[in-house]
DNA sequence: GTATATGCAAATCTTTTGCACCCCT
DNA sequence: AGGGGTGCAAAAGATTTGCATATAC
């Protein structure tokens, strides 16, 4: 159907290049470390800590201090978003397109990490901008509690 | 009307005692650095930070490493809760009832912090907790934008 | 060729911990 | 009296930065 490719590598391929078009278009070079970042993120559902992609994924491939600049400049090209799971560590995964706009339920005993996909936080977010006349709005939502297994 | 009290000093002697008798449901002491801090949390609207309680309200009065550790047992003792703002600082604020149960919104630009007091996201929480058998659920829920002025 | 990005090491910032002493209960 | 709590200093963990070199465009 898809010709020599799968259905979800192809995915990963477009949406790769998207990525890639973002980074032209915000002026950041397309180098090494960066490809490996951004396929990283593109092929793995995260969110992913700089030490999650380092040891991990990268190993001696790519400095920490890279890392770490890396998802500062795909955060401000806004093709990544942080979370925070109210433990100190940033960690950021892909932003999709609106309908694939989801927030996470973290286990407080495990770690675990559940993906909520219905989420109608976004109109009180459109409500919010016209209310008060900010621009630019963005939020972040976690949920946390004990999944059965722990509890 | 209230005898020789104002309005707000009376709320604040009785959710001074509501959270006196929580530390003492916890085993927690009532100590001088205690007391000072739940004192700043009841009478200021947060949230703080373990630095700004200590620069701003607490001076030499108590020290650093005690306002970490004070604030820890306070939100084990659920008195208070963390909120994230995605700098990597963690802020703490008093849990009033469900009634007074609200959000934030961050402005980006000159950080200044706006309540948020209408958000149906309980029921979400409600519905979630029913169909994944998750137990002691809470959420995290920060609005970030660029104020008015800001733009 | 030139500006930008990287690796490495050192610095910074936030938070935690060890330990001797102090003070609530 | 006794055990938790505190201050101080040192450690730990996450993130940032300076600088010389390397690399994308």
């Amino acid at each position: 159907m898809l010709g020599l490719m799968s259905k979800k590598k192809a995915d990963s391929s477009a949406e790769l290049e998207k990525v890639y078009a973002s980074l032209k278009q915000n002026h950041l070079k397309l180098t090494t470390p960066r490809k490996l970042i951004v396929e990283v993120l593109v092929e793995n559902h995260g969110p992913f800590s700089a030490e999650d992609l380092q040891k991990k994924y990268l190993k001696s491939e790519c400095d920490l201090a890279t890392v770490y600049r890396t998802l500062t400049s795909l955060e401000q090209a806004k093709v990544i978003k942080r979370c925070d799971f109210g433990d100190g560590v940033a960690r950021y995964e892909l932003v999709h397109d609106a309908a694939h706009h989801h927030h996470h339920l973290i286990c407080t005993g495990c770690k675990k990490v559940e993906i909520i996909d219905q989420c109608e936080i976004d109109h009180v977010v459109d409500k919010l901008a016209k209310k008060r006349g900010f621009t630019e709005l963005s939020h972040s939502l976690e949920f946390f509690g004990l999944c059965p297994k722990c509890q």
